[in-house]
DNA sequence: AGCACGCCGACT
DNA sequence: GTCGGCGTGCTC
């Protein structure tokens, strides 16, 4: 029907001038589609905007889509459809994004709907209901099921039902999918799609007083008439105090929040009815922005001589760098330096982004930059509401928010405008995205946004990521340092505590050297804070019988299972699975199953034992789960109530504590044994991070504990002297010698099926193929990865290095794209999943 | 991704 | 005999 009534149109148009739209869908198909632009919407169908269309067999879906390109070549091979609604007068998508979704495509090997899917706030993509509706022209009830009945009776009552209404009616056990699929067989009912926006503005209501009683005699009049019902009187009176309206009438236009007059008691709720039942008082709603409009104060920051002279220093760079890395200690003060170049940014008229770390962005810093920059400043969080994203989105597209806030995935707003991007602690790995594609790396889409919009970037770090730093020294990036604390503060005291040593003369108690012990101990003492930092959450890290070595593992994955005592129970932290704690060991029934190892509840467990009127806080995963779990235990932290804060990598992140002088670190030997060649480049990172969260404020130099099995290693040297050239220096040699980042680029291929054989055969193929095109240096594997089996999934990694400057990229890379193809329409591997992770970390 | 079509096991 | 399992193929 509907292709015949298109093909009606068709001749119709043939003709005029018809238009064409393809339209980018936000599904994973690596093509565009390509609907008819129906001739009355011929003017509002704009590159850019939102649209809807049908989808699917016989149009069962809906959905939403953005306008890539307009043309007028109808194609070939099949009928197009119509366009059914235009969603945006103006174009919600700019054309810098549109260019952006497409070279997100290429680089990071995926689709223009898979970026889509991403970029948009899912509030700006529209939700499509299934309605069910009774066909009034059925006349056929003697076909029909007992089930089948009782939902037509509830149709005949109903304009139109959901099939969670219907569901909700027709009760337990009915199939509501299967019986309506048979009605509409049956020609009973007609199901349709409704569709809506998703984001709903905050509306809050407001009462005002009609405009008879604007003026005082009217008002005399009207109090004098309530004399009788002081209740009514009191909330005249009430409204009066709040809006001045003899002073200044125009107030009363904009009324008053109907909650501030009612305040709590009922009588006031009944008065104010009867008020406006009698015509006093009028109500009415307004649309209220989710983020309060209250200005805050501008507040002026002012810069030391030595933060100034780093600002002007990196603006005069900019004059020859688009890229200038600030390298900057940990509490050197960025934040002011950052400050400085933003207002500046502002001033000449450019948008700005200041991109930070999901977990940097913490109230600490938002409230610090509220306090300068007022409601100019949007902020993009992924903790926020959608409603709220879109209200970010459609602000900046307005022009209300110059200047954004936000994360990783905040580089999708639609800017236009840039004039600077700040990605501070840039060497944090979850710039990049990893699980759904696009595999995205903020700071690198950063750059290329910079690029397009002439648009200046600064990349902050204490420890710069070697990429960046290599092309800093290179003179590619200009290059700001920042070595000394802000104010008074000193850099900490490093110290490493040999553990060996200690178990050696039985001076440790459980996990803590004695030297850490007493620091702690003393530390409460004195009332000042410590942070004690392990890398691993849980209980223990394994379960085992002490008896026959059965070890807790998985029955999906090929990990242990982690031990969480305050849950009672063992879990996956790869898939999430669950398991009873044995009081036996299941293999051998021998009662002595033990823990081994330690994460940060055992720590917080043990700390309660040693130092029993201490207070201690935990934060990592599974303490901050709640929606404002994070704040609050910053929060309390900050407030001086609490003596210790253990925790994972999630404190060694942007937080800024006055009182904390004591840092201690265990298991520093797992983080630099980590078996990648990026280890001893995250070790350094994370530990000099860490250590950078004692001592920040004046007083006293804060002291940092490093807890090591071997003292020795020259890691650990250039840590405590924080000799981040050095590190570089012999890094980049090694990166050099095997041909790793900077001088070569990565992308790892990742084969996943249920079966071993399956998969690994499909990934010997792929490493076969690219080794016959690309050369056996430049790919390696097929090769297990660490966990060689997650979600009863069979994994094989392929890592192609491909050299920066030699080899075509692009090429490389549709070559690999043409490989996959091939294999997934192979009729043994079909089913198996190939993902690339272009620039993998 | 979702959704329909299509061919083989445990149930009214 | 059917309901329903998820393999496989397609989407303008």
């Amino acid at each position: 029907m509907e292709d015949q009534l298109n093909t009606l149109f068709a001749t119709f148009d043939s003709e005029e001038v018809t238009f064409f739209a393809d339209l980018i869908l936000p599904i994973p198909v690596p093509r565009l589609f390509t609907y008819r632009v129906p001739r009355g919407m011929a003017d509002l169908v704009k590159i850019g905007a939102r649209v809807i269309v049908p989808f699917g067999k016989n149009n069962s879906r809906v959905m939403t889509a953005i306008v890539a390109r307009l043309h007028n070549s109808p194609p070939t091979a099949y009928q197009a459809r119509y366009i059914s609604e235009v969603l945006d007068e103006y174009p919600l998508v700019t054309g810098y994004q549109l260019e952006l979704f497409r070279w997100m495509a290429e680089y990071y090997m995926c689709c223009v709907g898979e970026v889509m899917n991403v970029a948009l706030p899912s509030g700006l993509k529209i939700s499509s209901q299934s309605k069910v509706q009774y066909n009034p022209d059925f006349d056929y009830p003697e076909l029909l099921t007992e089930f089948e009945e009782v939902l037509l009776t509830e149709l005949k009552k109903h304009p139109a039902l959901s099939y969670e209404e219907l569901g909700r009616l027709a009760g337990e056990g009915s199939n509501v999918p299967a019986l309506i699929k048979s009605l509409v067989g049956k020609k009973a009912v007609i199901v349709f799609e409704e569709v809506r926006e998703k984001y709903i503005p905050k509306m809050i209501r407001k009462v005002r007083l009609h405009t008879n009683y604007e003026e005082r005699e009217q008002l005399l009049v009207l109090l004098n008439r309530l004399e009788k019902l002081p209740k009514q009187q009191e909330v005249v009176m009430r409204y009066l105090r709040h809006v001045p309206v003899q002073m200044n009438p125009s107030l009363n236009q904009k009324g008053l929040d109907k909650t501030i007059l009612n305040q709590d008691d009922e009588i006031s709720q009944s008065s104010l009815t009867t008020l406006v039942k009698n015509g006093v008082f009028e109500t009415f709603e307004i649309i209220q922005p989710r983020f309060s409009d209250t200005l805050s104060p501008q507040v002026e920051i002012k810069l030391t001589d030595y933060q100034r002279s780093a600002s002007e220093n990196i603006m005069k760079q900019f004059e020859q760098q688009n890229i200038v890395l600030l390298h900057g200690i940990t509490g050197s003060g960025k934040t002011e330096v950052y400050i400085d170049l933003i207002q500046q940014a502002l001033a000449s008229g450019t948008q700005v982004l200041y991109l930070l770390p999901e977990i940097a962005l913490t109230a600490q810093i938002v409230v610090r930059l509220q306090r300068v920059f007022g409601d100019k400043m949007g902020i993009y969080h992924s903790k926020f509401s959608d409603n709220e994203r879109v209200e970010v989105w459609k602000g900046v597209v307005s022009g209300q928010y110059q200047f954004v806030v936000g994360v990783r995935s905040s580089v999708f707003l639609p800017f236009d405008n840039l004039g600077l991007i700040i990605v501070d602690e840039e060497h944090e790995t979850s710039y990049k995205q990893h699980d759904p594609a696009p595999r995205y790396h903020a700071r690198d889409v950063a750059m290329m946004l910079a690029h397009w919009q002439q648009a200046k970037v600064l990349l902050g770090s204490a420890t710069p990521s070697l990429e960046t730093y290599y092309q800093a020294k290179l003179g590619r990036y200009g290059l700001v340092e920042l070595f000394q604390r802000f104010g008074d503060a000193t850099l900490p005291n490093i110290l490493l505590v040999n553990t060996q040593q200690e178990k050696r003369q039985k001076l440790m108690k459980h996990e803590f050297s004695s030297v850490l012990y007493t620091a702690l101990e003393m530390n409460m003492e004195r009332k000042e804070q410590s942070i004690l930092f392990q890398n691993r959450r849980g209980y223990s890290p394994y379960m085992q019988c002490e008896d026959c070595d059965w070890t807790a593992e998985c029955n999906n994955c090929a990990v242990s299972l982690t031990y969480h005592q305050r849950d009672a129970e063992l879990r996956c932290h790869y898939c999430g699975h669950k398991d009873p704690v044995p009081r036996t060991c299941p293999a051998c029934g021998s009662t002595k199953v033990r823990t081994i190892g330690f994460g940060t509840e055992k720590l917080e467990d043990q700390l309660q034992i040693f130092f029993p009127g201490s207070r201690v806080l935990r934060m990592d995963l599974d303490t901050t789960r709640a929606k404002n779990a994070y704040q609050q235990i910053i929060q309390e932290f900050e407030s001086g109530q609490v003596d210790i804060l253990v925790g994972t990598q999630m404190i060694t992140k942007g937080l800024d504590f006055d009182n904390v002088s004591l840092v201690g670190i265990f298991d520093a030997d797992r983080l630099i044994h980590f078996p990648d060649f990026r280890a001893t480049e995250r070790a350094f990172q994370m530990l000099t991070q860490v250590s950078g969260r004692a001592g920040r404020r004046a007083g006293r130099q804060g002291t940092v504990l490093i807890q090591t099995a071997n003292p020795q290693q020259p890691i650990l040297q250039k840590i405590i002297t924080n000799d981040y050239k050095g590190l570089f220096e012999e890094e980049i040699q090694e990166r050099q010698d095997f041909n790793y980042p900077p001088f070569s680029r990565l992308i790892k291929l990742t084969v996943r099926h249920t079966d071993k054989i399956t998969s690994s055969k499909a990934a010997q193929r792929l490493a076969d193929e690219l080794t016959d095109a690309l050369g056996s240096s430049r790919v390696l594997g097929p090769e297990e990865p660490l966990v060689e089996r997650i979600r009863n999934q069979f994994l094989f990694d392929i890592l192609v290095k491909i050299e920066r400057d030699k080899v075509n990229v692009k090429a490389v890379k549709s070559y690999i794209q043409e490989r996959i193809n091939d294999i997934l329409t192979d009729k043994g591997l079909r089913q198996v999943s190939i993902i690339a992770d272009v620039d993998c970390l």
